[in-house]
DNA sequence: TGGTGAGTAGACCGAATGGTCTATCTACGA
DNA sequence: TCGTAGATAGACCATTCGGTCTACTCACCA
């Protein structure tokens, strides 16, 4: 049931309620009923989605192995991989943020409280990494996420995560702890 | 007429053909005249605002003087004002292409031409600097422009102009041309 | 003076919007 | 066996959507 609303939902937060129900079979009194209208239905994809794409960058930086410079790395190269698939369209939060014209839906808290769970993520390996700014550092890496992203949206044929990797090592400094640049 | 049409445009490209006729105080019969529809409208807005952003990054560029170094840097400077601009609520030609699901909507073209001769400005620079690969940097710093706007979008308070400016210098590389590091 | 082109105002259309309604079906527990 | 909770199907509502239409106004020019 949520699953067929998310996959209607990435064909934009715009489709009609109508839509929604036919792709979930589900009777439209049931939805009200649940989710007290469609901004609940949205708000309530976007918690589930974030959940997900949280357990994602663990995922991601869980495989990287245990040395926190390959672990944020990694996460760029799982950027690389979502970005490849076929069906992605956008990072959905921009998206909502963009499209969600009324500044009070809820919607825009759950985005938030997601970006800043994952600014986080980012900041804990950073300290890991004895990175002298790991907050200012996490922010240039979300935005280096944010461009990764919005480039693989607009642009299908680049590959911009790679380019994106490169300048996130940058942040992270020099290899060696001990001789970091800056 | 079109500065009406720009400014309730800033609403998102979801708004109603009404909304737009009555803020730009133009008859009904005029728009589908002139325009043969919604879809050319906001073409047509499309194109007119991505040649007054174009000029705006020249302009910027001229700004900033001769040095090509401080010429792309200043990109940024002029990014971080927009961005603190309180009308700015995200890049238009993003939200435009993650809200026009119909893949064939001519907007994208001029989306995509637009995002190329941006990419060309970008190159001309680093060509001048002598960088060794132009097109990637010029890319890279593409990811860093859609960065920034994504992040100011979303995250009001905080400035990631200055950040991306740091990650553009590096990109750049050293200031001193000679002694390049990559 | 009369005609023409371009604009405005606004009625109107079918379709789709988000949301509420009633009626029906079904599973489960006392 | 009956009652109830929760689901479904789908009619229905007012509103709005993008788009077409007619009727009228006004400036301009021969």
């Amino acid at each position: 049931m949520e699953a067929a609303k998310e996959l209607t939902y990435k064909q934009g937060v715009g489709v009609g309620v109508d839509a929604l129900l036919k792709a979930a079979n589900v009777a439209r009194r049931s939805l009200y009923e649940h989710f007290g209208g469609k901004d609940g239905l949205i708000t309530e994809v976007l918690r589930l989605s974030a959940a997900e794409d949280e357990a994602g960058y663990q995922e991601a930086m869980r495989a990287a192995g245990d040395d926190p410079r390959r672990r944020l790395l990694g996460v760029f190269d799982w950027l690389g991989e979502v970005i490849e698939e076929p069906e992605f369209r956008g990072c959905r939060y921009l998206a909502a943020e963009l499209a969600l014209a009324d500044p009070d839906h809820p919607g825009h808290d759950v985005i938030r409280r997601y970006r800043e769970r994952v600014h986080d993520l980012l900041e804990r390996e950073l300290r890991e990494l004895d990175h002298p700014q790991p907050a200012h550092a996490a922010d240039q890496l979300l935005l280096l996420v944010d461009g990764t992203l919005a480039v693989g949206a607009i642009r299908r044929d680049t590959h911009p995560a790679a380019g994106a990797r490169q300048l996130a090592e940058q942040i992270l400094g020099d290899p060696r702890p001990s001789t970091r640049r800056s």
